[in-house]
DNA sequence: CAGCATCCACCTGGATACTG
DNA sequence: CAGTATCCAGGTGGATGCTG
């Protein structure tokens, strides 16, 4: 997909496990990415926007149990970190279309997986709660 | 800290991606996932426990910027949701591993695949930011 | 329609001190 | 060694009301 050719060049490897060298002063790559996609909302943006673009209101409505000011808060954050577009048409009313970049298109792919991974173990996670809660 | 557990009943697709169904009341897989996982040191402890158990002070140390706190914290919930181990040797002093389940295991696949991302692509977020930030 | 502004309750996680 | 207990600052996100 994209080129990894400069890959191991500046971050001393603590662990073998890429993206996950902790380096001094410098939180390791995974933590980072988290710390802006790993919030309530952003990742359900990111699916709802996988497809196709999508405008705001739209949007809002197929997220449930997000607040106008959430979507809001959490689209600009995507856009700042070059995942989402964000496309103005200056009708009466406004469109304002959203839609993922190259760059959200690729890392909607691990999100993806984890997507598969939850919803084949999340009742896995649940009964393994259930069970240690009863030992307490 | 505790959520009393709640019904789990059938779960309607609203989304065609796995794991991403939103349904009314239930979060949707991904999220309550990553409302377990998400935090700031889950993901850390799970990729350090990936390949052999280790032991307290060891993941400790192994862990950059962790608290003695926030370890426990973190491994407590882990083992509570089935992802890790935990294993004590009563000597003296008490030695007490932890290591990862087969879930944790597993998880820690779909993990890495993220990890991998970050490690390609976070010079790319960073960029956009600057980049961003510029024309505020 | 697509926001922004404000106020605030809650939770996360750091610092610190003490224990079997 | 492997915790527990307590206190507290800062951030996250909900509710509400207003605008071009």
């Amino acid at each position: 997909m994209n080129a990894p050719a400069k890959a191991s060049a500046a971050v001393p490897l603590l662990h073998t496990t890429p993206g996950f060298e902790a380096d001094g002063g410098n939180t390791c790559p995974i933590r980072e990415v988290l710390d802006r996609v790993g919030d309530t909302w952003s990742i359900l943006v990111i699916i709802n926007l996988q497809e196709h673009s999508v405008r705001f209101n739209a949007l809002k409505r197929s997220i449930e149990g997000i607040s106008q000011r959430m979507l809001t808060v959490t689209l600009r954050s995507l856009e700042r970190d070059g995942l989402v577009t964000r496309t103005v048409r200056p009708t009466t009313p406004p469109e304002v279309e959203y839609g993922l970049t190259e760059l959200g298109q690729s890392i909607a792919v691990p999100i993806a997986s984890l997507g598969s991974w939850a919803a084949s173990n999340r009742d896995r996670m649940r009964q393994a709660r259930e069970t240690f809660d009863l030992d307490t």
